[in-house]
DNA sequence: ACTAGCAATATTGTTAACAATAAAGTATTT
DNA sequence: AAATACTTTATTGTTAACAATATTGCTAGT
């Protein structure tokens, strides 16, 4: 049964890759389940060669774990490697803020101004219900990890990264976090890129990400007891 | 002919791609060069399926980009990549060194001082000859991101960005740095990580790196001309 | 009843053949 | 002679069968 939605690519690796990984993020695969190579190969029609490939590159971008001769498991997401990963997002969005200020064209800059006017509205149309900007070209993060026009730290951000912290997002589908503080403090990001204040921009994307880290360990921390009960 | 050293791995395709790594990252393989799998297979006496495994591995390493239905190519590093590498290593070991100066335990900072002492008595000896810490135990910079403590950014640094770095440091050579000036930027490191000032620590890593890209940039830039006369 | 060793089974690792796509070479046409 | 279209060749993508390892279940012994 070959569900969901499976967007052609050029080769049947990357197209499972692609899907895997989506059904991992998701949940369709839970956590810490074993990767059935036969049993994925016929739910997904196709041979395990291909399935294969996109396991490795599975592994690559940290998803899964293999051990030989045993097999793949899907991560489990815990406290500590979600820390860990905010530390490093961290340091690397604390850079990609820093180098933003420096090379952040004007345009692009009053169109995030726009975008988080948007934001604005939303919450104030939707008594502040979150704004969904899972991935997508409305979400400040990745439009700031653009602007820094530096290659390797977008590639690194956004394709080797970037799943594993969406599925710490989703997961623990940050209800804690005020939207209102989160928009406050993209605005204040966005002001000190705006006057290419490079320390400060770094200085405040890290407290951000660290803040909410802090929120997230503490939801997290919250389901463990509760998924005790 | 299968050449060097041999590690007997688990299983062949983790075999493969360690050797591919060397390979390439002792220039064995030249840059720029088409990967072709049944040339490969033949010469590693592998069949294609394994040798596959291993190029999607190094793809996600960074060191071959890939074309569907093309197929694989060695990167060619040039200064601007070369930059842009840099600067995420900027970020991640700065931030590694701020972690080292609180969690770092006070025998492995004295292990860490012995090292530097040594590294002072080889270039007493060898009249400022080179100290060739190539990855191993021995590297300075290894030691302060293991004693990070944080696994995703010891994995990110040892595992996933260490062999392209190693390119870098290998196919430039880097004559130009004054190995008594680097010593010095060390101890002064070591010495931040020791009085437990994570700031301190991370500045001057930040620019130790710095300094290191900006040389190698001129040497870059200097091979340029002269491989093009 | 529980543990240890063995047999059976299933899964992963590997291989070799087949299919599909791209590159190279050749011939034909203008 | 140059360019274009076609044919041929080689390479990559995929598949299915085979080999090797690990897990599971069973039997036997204490």
């Amino acid at each position: 049964m070959n569900n969901l939605i499976s967007i052609k690519s050029a080769t049947l690796s990357e197209d499972i890759a692609q899907q895997l990984t989506n059904a991992i993020v998701q949940g369709h695969i839970p956590q810490g389940s074993k990767i059935s190579e036969p049993e994925l190969a016929k739910q997904y029609g196709v041979s395990r060669g291909p399935l294969r490939e996109a396991i490795v590159k599975l592994e690559g971008l940290g998803l899964v774990t293999r051990t030989a001769n045993v097999g793949a498991r899907v991560i489990q997401l815990n406290t500590q490697d979600m820390l860990d990963t905010f530390t490093m997002r961290e340091a690397l969005e604390g850079m990609a803020a820093r180098l933003a200020a420096s090379n952040m064209p004007s345009d692009e800059i009053n169109s995030l101004y726009a975008l988080l006017d948007k934001h604005q509205a939303h919450l104030d149309a939707n008594q502040d219900e979150h704004y969904v900007q899972q991935g997508g070209n409305d979400d400040f993060h990745l439009r700031i990890i653009h602007a820094s026009g530096n290659a390797k730290l977008i590639r690194l951000l956004t394709e080797e990264l970037y799943a594993v912290i969406r599925m710490y997002r989703r997961h623990t589908a940050d209800q804690r976090s005020d939207p209102r503080q989160a928009l406050r403090e993209h605005k204040a990001i966005l002001d000190a890129i705006a006057n290419h204040e490079g320390d400060l921009a770094e200085l405040l994307m890290r407290r951000h990400i660290s803040r909410a880290s802090q929120l997230l360990k503490q939801a997290m921390e919250h389901s463990a007891v509760a998924s005790r009960t």
